[in-house]
DNA sequence: AGGAGGATGTTGCAAATGCAACATAATTAA
DNA sequence: TTAATTATGTTGCATTTGCAACATCCTCCT
């Protein structure tokens, strides 16, 4: 049923760890299956109980919330591989507070959160790296969302591409490093204007800050 | 040892649905132990292995972080029932990106992540709800800190206060409530100067947008 | 080589924002 | 109650920033 796309579902962290043996097992026994959305359905709708979680397998779809007075904005995109969900159905909510779209027809593997958390009897060992590989998720997007909100918080554009390129550099290990986003990418990650950003990446080049080139950088000093 | 922290344990959010003699068995087969440390020592050290979960008992202590300048910074403060390094024993990292010092003498309880995970075999139950616990508590702080992404994102004052209390408001399911912060707070909060903030506040009042007096909040139109 | 399209750099200007300093209101302590 | 302290509102001003428009450079395609 979902056979061909066990390559993808390998890949993904929630099987990080297990043999493609461990993981058929593991997946037979959380009674996994596929689902076809056509395009422009709703793989997950707003209001709704989290049903669970969910791999992309092919296709696009996009994240979209809606506040308050309707308006609606794209959170994220999904592809191939993609896990999406997870959150919502750790978090123990009500209802979900997002809308997943497809944009094109998009097949999706879809598992019981219920039965991702609950050894079953035989293959307790295997549920508990799955499990594990679960908290690891969490706790890395955790890592990454507090990386970035503290980026966000600083009150200067300066502040906060210095911040940002000295992350940067600690992830790497290095004062010289490239970044993964072009200009306009990296505006906007940081809630910044492109022109204004470039402005006083200059100025920090000219007070002897940072060097940079297109995508290289290196701190100075 | 520290039986008379019992109650505090209990209402940390790890032990959620867990009557109080689950949760004593859970942390004898855990081998939790509490340990005291002096004022001004440290709790956990920057760069070294994560060790494990701690649970604050009693007395005070700051989480802070040091950028590659050695420039510090208190990201976070910490007293009686508070949890720590749940996010880095998770994550499954090799060294510890933030120092946590006592500011006061502080007994605190410390757990062996792998022993929270790892199912025994008598209390397989009671551990299975210690871990859909640990995983809502990483899953809910993700929840919160994706929306204040969201509204540390928005380029103008006016969309951060917007933002910010359109969550509020979700939140209470009123568009009326009172918010759990004073003017400085709230602009730390959202990364403004306070007066810049009050001063958009007040244009947002003075436009029909919202009202408000002290703490409480309305949201119109 | 020539040209199209995209990315990056540059600039002027209006508007937003931070900052500092002070005014007023509210709360707490004495 | 008064005084002290803290929270909130107010203002002028210098600076930063966003925005739009354009220049330059680079890459890729034919």
């Amino acid at each position: 049923m979902f056979e061909k796309y066990l390559d993808i579902i390998l890949n993904t962290p929630l099987f990080d760890n297990l043999t493609q043996d461990d993981a058929k097992d593991l997946l037979s026994c959380m009674n996994a299956h596929s689902e076809t959305f056509p395009k422009e359905s709703f793989i997950f709708l707003a209001g709704n109980v989290p049903s669970g979680i969910g791999i992309m397998l092919t296709g696009k779809a996009k994240i979209i919330k809606e506040d308050i007075y309707g308006n609606l904005s794209v959170i994220d995109s999904l592809e191939a591989g993609d896990i999406f969900g997870e959150v919502f159905a750790c978090a123990m909510i009500d209802e979900i507070p997002v809308t997943v779209e497809a944009d094109t027809e998009c097949e999706v593997l879809l598992m019981d959160y219920q039965k991702v958390i609950t050894s079953c009897s035989t293959n307790c060992v295997f549920h508990s790296m799955l499990i594990k590989n679960m908290l690891k998720i969490l706790a890395q997007k955790n890592m990454f969302l507090n990386n970035k909100n503290d980026i966000l918080t600083s009150r200067t554009t300066r502040e906060k591409i210095m911040k940002f390129l000295e992350n940067m550099a600690a992830q790497r290990d290095q004062l010289s490093f490239d970044i993964p986003f072009d200009r306009q990418e990296l505006a906007d990650f940081l809630g910044l204007n492109r022109s204004a950003m470039t402005r006083e990446m200059l100025k920090m080049k000219e007070d002897g800050l940072i060097d940079f080139n297109k995508n290289h950088f290196k701190l100075l000093n």
